[in-house]
DNA sequence: TAAGTAACCAAGCAAGCGCTAGTGTAAATG
DNA sequence: CATTTACACTAGCGCTTGCTTGGTTACTTA
């Protein structure tokens, strides 16, 4: 293992894990099958990684990380109003939600795999980012944009945003951004 | 194995079969770990099913059986207006979601574990089953209940239907009928 | 009462699993 | 020049996996 989590070939490999987890499942994933994707012998993984579940742990922290800067970076340079702000945030969670797919799919779907210490560990990385998307809603739900309950305003959109991952094809003829028009046009009330 | 699928006994184990599948997922679910919770010898598992893929496929047929039973039965009780099927396909949506949890969550993310043969064979039933949803959808949109683009809202809707299995606490305050009416609310163009 | 059958068990095989130990080597560092 | 560091290798240990085999028990049916 490194000094600390950051060389480049460790991000690297990270990131060919993240295919691979997605391709196959995190535990049909054997070290072995990492290793020939990277083009070393099994063994040698573990100098990188101290071991299976820190692999997991690296793909779903640059996820998140990648999340929570896209998502900032889109409210920070957007009008304020809470129209705008919603729409900015739905865009912004699919745009890193295809431009970082693998490792998305990963967090979405084998976040049980992580260990208690990992978990919790990345778990405060997400609660920050749905913050954002809470006070987003907020704003929304306040200024009558939308309505409804808060809860469940708020997990129906990150449902349904976060379930593209298993239908939207990138090479299709919609963008991102049509998504996000089609989704907050749809829950808009007019 | 039996000879057509349905003896008592086996369907039993498929419950509890599904039970473990969400609870450890297929991978980690081993076959001593369901002969142990059926309370038989793991050799005496395969009386019962060829190999555990069957116990998969199983699993994931029973729930996608009732989920198609339970839609056909809301939409023939119920009004015959665009608003009153959808919202009746909701309603049956979340209550097949969370009468048959365990199938359903399996069926959700455990699907591409599912050999070729199987899954072509129940990707039949999952088709009828959308059809349906098609057919409802196709109706609100061109009684000017809901508004955009065909796909994507049926997309939206299903995956802020089918998230609810991540968060939702069926011993919390909220029904699934709440989560219905909720849902419809927040789509419906005023 | 004999035959058949569904349900189970004890024992274990072959393959694959995550991971470790010990070693080699080329480049960076003092 | 001597030492350390980063990265890779070979070899394999100890364990678990899905599944098979050959046989036993309990119940049903002719």
């Amino acid at each position: 293992m490194n000094v600390m989590n950051a060389s480049p070939r460790r991000k690297e490999l990270t990131r060919l894990a993240a295919q691979l987890f997605v391709q196959e499942g995190f535990d049909r994933t054997t070290v072995r099958m990492l290793a020939q994707e990277m083009g070393i012998k099994s063994g040698s993984l573990f100098h990188h990684f101290k071991d299976k579940q820190e692999i997991l742990a690296a793909v779903i922290e640059e996820g998140t990380q990648n999340a929570l800067g896209i998502a900032k970076a889109a409210l920070q340079s957007c009008p304020d109003s809470a129209e705008a702000r919603l729409h900015a945030m739905a865009r912004a969670h699919l745009e890193t939600l295809f431009a970082d797919r693998n490792a998305h799919v990963v967090a979405l779907f084998e976040w049980r795999r992580l260990d208690p210490a990992a978990s919790a560990h990345l778990s405060h990385l997400r609660d920050a980012y749905e913050a954002m998307w809470v006070e987003v809603i907020d704003d929304a739900l306040s200024t009558g944009l939308i309505h409804g309950d808060r809860f469940l305003v708020s997990r129906f959109i990150l449902g349904a945003l976060n379930w593209t991952v298993r239908w939207y094809d990138p090479n299709g003829p919609r963008t991102p951004d049509d998504l996000a028009d089609e989704l907050v046009a749809m829950i808009l009330s007019r």
